[in-house]
DNA sequence: GCCAACGTTGGC
DNA sequence: GCCAACGTTGGC
């Protein structure tokens, strides 16, 4: 299949572009997600090889601030399963998990930030899932030409 | 900290 | 199945 792209939120404060890059192997499981929309992307359509743009949310200035690469395609988060982990979700059990996760790796930083406020300015991004009002999805689609426009704005 | 928007839960 | 109440997200 061809590479798609994503946009995966995270709040910095919780899990910054800087963590994944610090990760061994530069890898972290993408755990957490607890939104069925999001689960079923997550579950149904990343797959290894995928492009991600890892965006910072819930911060002063929110932005994508880098790329990410699927490392490892959707398997069940094994936050669920876990009684201490804030994710634990007490209805779900190995034999019928009810949220999934990927693996990925830190490609680059951009050159620079390219913020939520820049993003709007943009023409080519008028259309981007990010963009539309109310839009609270965590895991989200992106186009090539949106991925191309971004990655120039962020000096790549 | 505020609050709009959205998602989930649970009573009926 | 409806919908009110509650919880969460996330920009500002």
């Amino acid at each position: 299949m061809a590479q798609r792209f994503w946009l995966f939120k995270s709040e910095p404060d919780v899990f910054s572009f800087a963590d994944l890059e610090r990760a061994p192997a530069r890898t972290s499981t993408w755990d957490g997600v607890r939104n069925y929309q999001a689960r079923n992307l997550l579950r149904d359509e990343v797959q290894r090889g995928d492009g991600v743009l890892f965006y910072h949310s819930s911060t002063a200035t929110p932005a994508v601030v880098g790329t990410a690469l699927v490392v490892r395609a959707a398997f069940p988060d094994p936050s669920q399963f876990d009684p201490a982990s804030p994710y634990f979700d007490a209805k779900a059990s190995p034999a019928a998990p009810r949220w999934f996760c990927v693996a990925v790796q830190a490609d680059r930083a951009l050159t620079r930030p390219v913020t939520l406020a820049e993003l709007r300015t943009q023409p080519a991004l008028a259309q981007m899932v990010l963009l539309r009002k109310g839009m609270r999805l965590s895991i989200q689609p992106v186009t090539r030409p949106e991925w191309q426009a971004i990655l120039r704005l962020g000096g790549r």
